[in-house]
DNA sequence: AGGATATGAAAAG
DNA sequence: TTTTCCTATCCTC
């Protein structure tokens, strides 16, 4: 689920239901008891997210950074929060509030009738408002962010040797872009994905990276990744549905929409690279 | 029921 | 490069 699209939208949401409120904080699990301590009872000011990372500002100089990895979640209750987080199975509507956390939930956040439970992330933690900076200064670029600047990412990946397909999921160049970003942007743009970054040429990469832009902010607006354009979908009218979302994430063995050959999956710095080796030689 | 897999990344080796 | 974190889904049996 969470690539970068998905965390703006948690960032927007968390701006939308729980910014001026003052917020109980709580660690059901226990792990973050300390932590969640240390937020209890101030106001939630500010919510953003950088690439992969969410930051929720609170009273005091305090910041919460939570990296949702592979598999952590946030289950959200209230109003104004449908169809945020997790997709599937949110929390039911229940005659008691706050309902019964489910699973181990690490942080447990409520301001009035709205909660948001986190289990499962890669990271949560506090920083003072110097260590978020210090933090984020050293993250690459996001596509979703105004501030972004292609051209000090492309600076990165030009002098580098690697695979383009390896240094695009590179957070401290370009933040956001995940395994699907990653396999669909290559293949929109034709390009090899072992091809070394240095052979990247600054016209290609301003191509990509507006491309991207697009991609993602769709992304943002939608909650789901589509990368393919109507006239390549199996079914051509409507929105995409499952596979026809994409060109080549997850289609493995499948036949490419463009040249009929089979999408190929290949491990790459142990994540899955989807792509068709007729159609990207670029 | 049980296993493989997953939109991630830090730590270990 | 491999292991670990740790949750859920999608298969197969």
């Amino acid at each position: 689920m969470p690539e970068g699209h998905s965390v703006h939208r948690l960032a927007r949401a968390f701006s939308r239901c729980f910014a001026g409120k003052v917020v109980d904080a709580s660690s059901p699990q226990g792990r973050f008891g300390a932590g969640a301590a240390l937020l209890d009872g101030r106001v939630l000011l500010a919510a953003e997210a950088h690439g992969k990372q969410m930051f929720l500002g609170f009273s005091g100089d305090l910041w919460l950074r939570v990296h949702l990895g592979l598999y952590g979640m946030w289950r959200f209750q209230g109003s104004g929060l449908e169809g945020i987080g997790r997709r599937r199975h949110p929390l039911a509507e229940e005659a008691e509030f706050p309902p019964l956390p489910r699973g181990l939930v690490r942080l447990r956040l409520v301001a009035g009738r709205h909660l948001a439970d986190l289990s499962g992330p890669t990271a949560c933690e506090v920083l003072s408002t110097m260590e978020k900076h210090a933090f984020t200064r050293r993250m690459g670029e996001d596509p979703l962010r105004p501030d972004a600047d292609p051209a000090r990412a492309y600076v990165r990946l030009h002098a580098s040797r690697s695979a383009i397909g390896l240094l695009l999921m590179r957070q401290d160049i370009i933040a956001g872009i995940g395994n699907i970003y990653r396999a669909e942007m290559l293949f929109r743009a034709r390009l090899e994905p072992h091809r070394p970054g240095r052979e990247l040429a600054l016209d290609a990469w301003r191509a990509m990276w507006a491309d991207l832009v697009g991609l993602m902010e769709h992304g943002v607006r939608t909650g789901r990744i589509v990368t393919t354009e109507p006239q390549d979908r199996s079914r051509r009218s409507g929105p995409a549905q499952g596979e026809d979302a994409s060109y080549v994430a997850h289609r493995a063995g499948r036949p490419c929409r463009i040249c009929g050959n089979a999408v190929l999956a290949e491990a790459m710095a142990g994540r899955t690279l989807y792509w068709c080796a007729h159609c990207q030689v670029l």
